[in-house]
RNA sequence: GGCACCAUAGCCAAGUGGUAAGGCAGAGGUCUGCAAAACCUCUAUUCUCCGGUUCAAAUCCGGAUGGUGCCUCCA
């Protein structure tokens, strides 16, 4: 397949260093609150990206961290009077919570960065030896003129990126460049502290992620990735630690994916118009949330809004209403006459879609153009179903390509389905009795009552359907 | 100010050189006792605008306009 990798700009043939092996890094969430719609996108994507190199054939080493110790969490774990440690264990747990229903596989191995701190002050240490780091009154910093390369993944120039630093910048703390970052902050009052050689403190932001990728997936890894937001200068920070501290290529393929965005402006906990995952699901379901992600490319910014999600309910609700017919049909005791020119249509139908979902996620994981290929094939499996011309081991392959290509996207079609109660079947008895007597009053009352049931009642030519609302 | 990205129908959204996918919404029709679902037909002579390259451009180049993001914590 091919990638966009950020770094030269351009579409690129995706190989693996190690044959078949992909090891793969994706920027964690900071654990101090719970997650929000356009922090879940980064998740769905590089889950859809891991889940579709399986499918290709190829074992994928996936890691991605939590970020268990920051100013935010130490800031949101003071104000609500528990230890940041505290505040990070249940946070995790609500991550898996919402991770768990949006379908995101586990990843490989989670670090955490508190976890991680051996590593982590190796790394500084192999820094200070190559001449990279400094220290100063409130930490150990990253001398990035010891670094000609930086810059070099988000296209700044260092001027440009001094002279903006500058201005905002007024004292340079005892810095000896603006744009130098600390790999490790000395300890403040009443903040969590670990020993270190260059004294107590805590890890900076950056140094965490290089460490955790180093120690977990070795010097070089396929691919990073995050969103666009951490391009500069998080992810070009991590690249001037680790290929100062390696002297290897650190990242072959970085990934970013784009925002969401609410009235056409980035959605973020800072200008409070997001919306957590957790309380959208109270309105919508979990696999409405991954579907409506992956119906837009990644790289593309998705402007959220209920009518958006309200569309892509009745658009989910279109395959699943397929695979369900299909199921139905092909379980129907009907006879079919078997029409060999509509098994051929059907055969190349499905035939066409695969081609065409693969030809699509192949293209920098296109699942926009991926999904339409699917309900390409949804309008011809409808076709085939309802026409009685095709056999019920055909309409189940068309059932099963369905399943399949929507499973590597993360998604279930036959998920959630409940057995219809028996006093609902025996109900539509009746009013399939009360039909045959053309006795419509009392039939449409009974539809009615099942409706308000939870369930809907279809006549079709093989039969009635029953189906949970 | 610097660096990127984006602009396609009522809405959403693919398409990166050969005569505009898909979804939602809408109109008409088929089927049905009525529905529902499904299917069929219709809904952008045109891709923000202006130039250029080319036999051919939404697609490449230049410019303009509008919008967004990053340059500070941020997915």
């Amino acid at each position: 397949m091919r990638i966009y990798n950020s770094m030269t700009r351009q579409k690129e043939e995706l190989t693996p260093l190690e044959d078949n092996h992909y090891k793969i890094y994706v920027c964690g969430p900071t654990v101090y609150d719970l997650f929000h719609i356009g922090n879940a996108r980064p998740f769905v994507t590089f889950d859809t990206l891991r889940r579709y190199l399986i499918w290709c054939g190829n074992k994928v080493s996936y890691i991605q961290n939590f970020t268990d110790i920051d100013d935010k969490v130490i800031i949101r774990a003071q104000a609500e009077g528990v230890a940041p440690e505290e505040l990070a264990d249940q946070m995790i747990d609500e991550y898996y919570k919402d991770a768990d229903g949006l379908n995101i596989m586990r990843a490989t191995k989670h670090p955490r960065a508190t976890e991680s701190i051996d590593d982590i002050i190796n790394l500084i240490s192999i820094l200070f030896d190559k001449g990279y780091a400094y220290t100063t009154d409130d930490g150990v910093y990253f001398s990035i003129d010891q670094y000609p390369d930086y810059g070099k993944l988000s296209g700044h120039r260092l001027d440009d990126l001094i002279a903006g630093a500058s201005e905002r910048v007024s004292e340079l703390e005892g810095k000896r460049n603006p744009l130098d970052f600390a790999l490790w902050k000395f300890k403040k009052e009443g903040e969590p502290f670990w020993p270190s050689p260059w004294g107590e403190g805590r890890p900076g932001w950056h140094i965490e992620c290089s460490a955790m990728s180093l120690a977990n997936l070795g010097e070089t890894v396929d691919i990073h990735a995050g969103g666009v937001d951490l391009q500069f200068p998080h992810h070009e920070n991590e690249i001037a630690q680790s290929e100062a501290a390696t002297g290897k290529t650190f990242v072959r393929y970085w990934v970013h994916n784009g925002f969401v965005n609410v009235n056409y402006e980035k959605m973020s906990k800072s200008l409070g118009n997001f919306f957590t995952v957790r309380d959208l699901v109270e309105h919508y379901p979990y696999h409405i949330l991954r579907f409506f992600i992956l119906q837009a490319h990644y790289r593309m910014p998705i402007n959220f809004s209920d009518d958006l999600l309200d569309a892509a309910v009745t658009s989910w609700h279109r395959i699943v209403s397929c695979v369900d017919l299909l199921a139905f049909v092909a379980s129907a005791s009907e006879k079919v006459k078997i029409n060999p020119m509509k098994e051929r249509e059907l055969e190349e139908e499905i035939a066409t879609c695969r081609f065409n979902w693969q030809k699509a996620m192949d293209d920098d994981l296109n699942t926009a153009d991926a999904i339409a290929a699917i309900f390409e094939l949804v309008r011809a499996a409808n076709t085939a179903a309802t026409s009685s011309a095709v056999s019920p081991d055909l309409l189940l392959s068309a059932r099963d390509t369905l399943i399949e290509l929507l499973e590597v996207l993360g998604l279930d079609p036959t998920a959630g389905k409940e057995a219809i109660p028996d006093d609902i079947l025996a109900m539509v008895e009746e009013r399939t009795k009360a039909k045959k007597e053309r006795d419509f009053a009392t039939a449409d009352r009974i539809r009615d009552e099942i409706f308000s049931r939870g369930f809907k009642v279809e006549d079709t030519p093989q039969g009635v359907r029953v189906i949970p609302v």
